[in-house]
DNA sequence: GGCCAATGACTTGCACGCAATTCAATATCT
DNA sequence: AGATATTGAATTGCGTGCAAGTCATTGGCC
């Protein structure tokens, strides 16, 4: 009756406008940062997802397709037609793997392995126009993972 | 030297780990939130931006789609469509204002008002899913909607 | 070896998100 | 008032996300 701040006391509606902040959070300021990343990207003739795929793939080149989609948490149905386009750009060849045909390995050209450096600048233009030091932005992006983690948990759970 | 937390003697390698955390924990977690609510939803009949432009509506009815729009952080080409959509679907109507007639004043059906109480039950489920305190999530979102606020302020100084 | 389930990638259909363009209605300026 | 600029929605085209279904390859089983 007297602790304003405790969850179970909050009326119905209060818990929709938690919910909701919470949704809309993430929702656009996900939203905000792939616009941020596009004016810096278009030069470089790359989308926002294309440029995540590529920054597993510096980190860890010669994948497979569901390799890649574990990491970026993306199925083979998002990222086939992605792949392709990235193809077609001249980014990364797709091979069928010699031991299991099923799988198709996805492999770095020189020109993205070049484009490293350049990602770089892009890198750093973008943690600058957040205003955060970068032991705040890393400290906010491993709670947002956790949440993510737990999502995940509860979601295969049932 | 001596130093290893400052960020500027951070190898640039370093740099790109740190902004690919980032990115990808807003992108990866805002995708696992709306694959979590999508089973919710989906008896319903609504999709995850429906479900956030009625979140809006909720509170505020009767709102052009330019004012949804300011509200969702989206344009008219994303949210005209999807307004058409949820008309279909009998959740709203969509009216041009009599004393403006470039505006398209959207409003709420009956049907729409009393889907709130069942969207609490949704709210609930979902924050359970998250294991977080209310407080905590709280707080999440409002770091979370602060760096979309910078990002903003950043890309409309340029 | 032959049957059969499982796996990995691809395809299809639908709903966004957004840049760019178009069009009608309103506001502004002279 | 009339020409012009601005505004608010709608439209078009492209690139995702994702569910559902297809197909070829592989692994397990007898």
């Amino acid at each position: 009756m007297s602790s304003p701040r405790s969850s179970n006391t909050r009326s119905v509606n209060t818990n929709l406008q938690l919910d909701g902040q919470l949704c809309f959070a993430l929702y656009s300021t996900s939203l905000a940062l792939t616009r941020q990343y596009k004016p810096l990207l278009e030069p470089l003739g790359l989308t926002y997802p294309q440029y995540l795929a590529l920054l597993v793939l510096w980190e860890r080149d010669a994948l497979s397709v569901s390799e890649l989609g574990q990491r970026l948490f993306l199925d083979s149905g998002t990222l086939t037609p992605l792949l392709k386009r990235m193809e077609a750009a001249g980014w990364l060849t797709r091979t069928r793997a010699v031991d299991d045909e099923r799988r198709v390995i996805v492999a770095l050209t020189p020109a993205a392995q070049a484009l490293r450096k350049q990602a770089q600048t892009v890198s750093r233009q973008l943690a600058q126009s957040t205003g955060c030091s970068a032991d705040e932005l890393l400290d906010l992006a491993r709670r947002i993972q956790q949440l993510r983690s737990q999502l995940q948990a509860d979601a295969s759970a049932h």
